[in-house]
DNA sequence: AATTTGCGTAACCAATCGGTTACTTATATA
DNA sequence: TATATAAGTAACCGATTGGTTACGCAAATT
């Protein structure tokens, strides 16, 4: 199935999943663990995971060792790269100055 | 209302609208004009953008015009940022020879 | 051989989502 | 003053989400 990389990462749950993944990889019942809920609720976090290509499965024996896969966190980081130059360095007051005066322009 | 930034941007509808006011800013009709959804579609969506801050209105008359605001995209850009190390450059090829060593190391 | 463990999956649930139409109000315009 | 326009909002809808419990099965352990 496929999956949207923005999605899968709109659930917060998922988020820290991928953050504990960088860290090292671990079993689904690992993972399941180190949260409150469900070990099936995980399951399924990490199914849309690897839906979306964020996380891949290697099975070894009947453990299901789950790895980040940050790839496609790549175009997460290029669709907000096209708006950084409205938030970071020298460029925030021109920025905010080209902002303003769009704004003055078309509120005429 | 608070809201998450990162689940403002699931929706593909909503960042299409982030990437039409990075453009231009525009009134709510003029943002729905570009879609085929109907305008109450787009005023709940713009609700959304601005309870999370990438959206700011400002009235004009009977008119309301919609600003992006990229401040919060910080966010996001900040999150991805911590995994970049792991698509980018050079440091390609020894962060996927990391990894695979923690695998071997952890499925012994 | 019997039992424990790891994990997928089905069935179910309430809440949320993304959309609609219908209505209302306030501002501009003829 | 009558009419047209901009836009919020309520009520409703079906689909999706994020969770649960219960069950089944294969692999490991005793």
């Amino acid at each position: 199935m496929r999956r949207d990389v923005f999605q899968a990462i709109a659930d917060p749950t998922r988020r820290e999943i991928i953050g504990m993944l960088a860290h090292k990889s671990l079993n689904l019942n690992n993972v399941a663990d180190q949260f409150t809920i469900s070990r099936p609720a995980i399951s399924k976090h990490i199914k849309i995971l690897t839906e979306c290509g964020l996380v891949t499965i290697t099975q070894q024996g009947r453990e299901r060792y789950c790895h980040a896969d940050f790839g496609k966190l790549k175009q997460v980081a290029d669709w907000t790269a096209r708006y950084q130059k409205f938030w970071t360095s020298k460029l925030d007051a021109l920025g905010a100055f080209l902002e303003t005066d769009k704004k003055q322009d078309q509120q005429k």
